[in-house]
DNA sequence: CCCAATTAATCAAAGCATTGATTACATGCG
DNA sequence: CGCATGTAATCAATGCTTTGATTAATTGGG
């Protein structure tokens, strides 16, 4: 059988406990764990989950938008008035994705679409009156509440999870890391 | 006019150079930004995505799986039987997130789901042969690749990272944030 | 004992994401 | 010039996730 029924075992672990708990026990079973690595992204991966989530739910939601629009109309006011396909990469989206996204973005009259006159097959992309209003306001509540999150840690601390979150992602380029087309 | 055309400027912007261009520029156009929160949180997100982009594609979606559905597999493993309550709070997932996924790995034979003789309302979760199998294999993949990024860090620049997002996550209880029920 | 309140799970509708195919346009070699 | 190749965007199918409503079972106060 493959499982012992152990119920009352269970009961104990929770939430924060159970990183912990994962760590051990599977590194005590499985050969070749390394479990430094595996408790840096469990843990890294529940930060961010976390992060998402808050921001989504106090930020963006009540507002009637999402993050990813918001991550979208971010990147016009940024650059704008662009291509799509400069959004995907600026925004780390695929095409597809900022394709659907400019859509609902259009449609709720945020966002302006027309074709490029040097380039049939491009769009350009620019913010409306209503999209600028909308992305300036929304940074500055997006703003405040990375400051609570940001509250956690000293500068110093803040510059160094900054610095080691860098030297990732950097480091990703020397192992044929999958990222989107 | 709520722009001005610019898009020469937006050819110099790349994926790399994008959250430089959108600290300066944010901060010192509008007023109460945090420059350094706001840095912060672009690299974390942006981190994030990558990780969870690579291991999705690199990992599970080979095998015919997702990383969602690994982590319910994951939680039931270490946790099972359990009831759906409990793998949704160990996984950090919602109910209805739970409910969805584990619809699927019972079609594909990976999980056993039965009602609770102590509370009609429950479900006990297990795992299947397969499952256990399914799991035990693609846990193994799934650290070599954890392994790989951590490859990234020294093991105290490791430790480093998995304290400060520690602190991150601990005083988000401090600031009534947001998390699913 | 009974009914109101709670709780576990699921369902329904909507949004965002993926991959792979398709359409339309641009480019450049022969 | 003309056609093969490449590129930008979109579409189609599928899957995960959310919120809010619904169903079913348990619990507890009067």
């Amino acid at each position: 059988m493959p499982q012992e029924p152990e119920p009352l075992d269970a009961d104990h672990l929770h939430f924060w406990s159970f990183i912990d708990h994962a760590v051990d026990r599977v590194s005590r079973e499985l050969p070749g764990i390394d479990p430094l690595a595996m408790r840096l992204v469990l843990t890294f991966h529940r930060a961010a989950n976390m992060l998402v989530y808050d921001l989504e739910s106090a930020v963006h939601r009540p507002r009637g938008w999402s993050w990813p629009g918001f991550r979208v109309l971010f990147a016009i006011w940024l650059s704008g008035p662009v291509e799509a396909k400069k959004v995907a990469e600026l925004s780390g989206m695929s095409r597809a994705a900022v394709s659907a996204l400019v859509n609902t973005l259009e449609r709720d009259g945020l966002v302006s679409k027309e074709r490029a006159s040097y380039d049939g097959r491009a769009v350009q992309l620019g913010l409306t009156e209503a999209g600028l209003h909308a992305i300036t306001t929304a940074f500055q509540a997006h703003n405040a509440r990375e400051q609570e999150w940001a509250g956690a840690l000293s500068e110093d601390e803040q510059r160094t999870l900054i610095e080691l979150l860098g030297k990732l992602t950097a480091h990703s380029a020397h192992f044929d890391v999958r990222h989107r087309t």
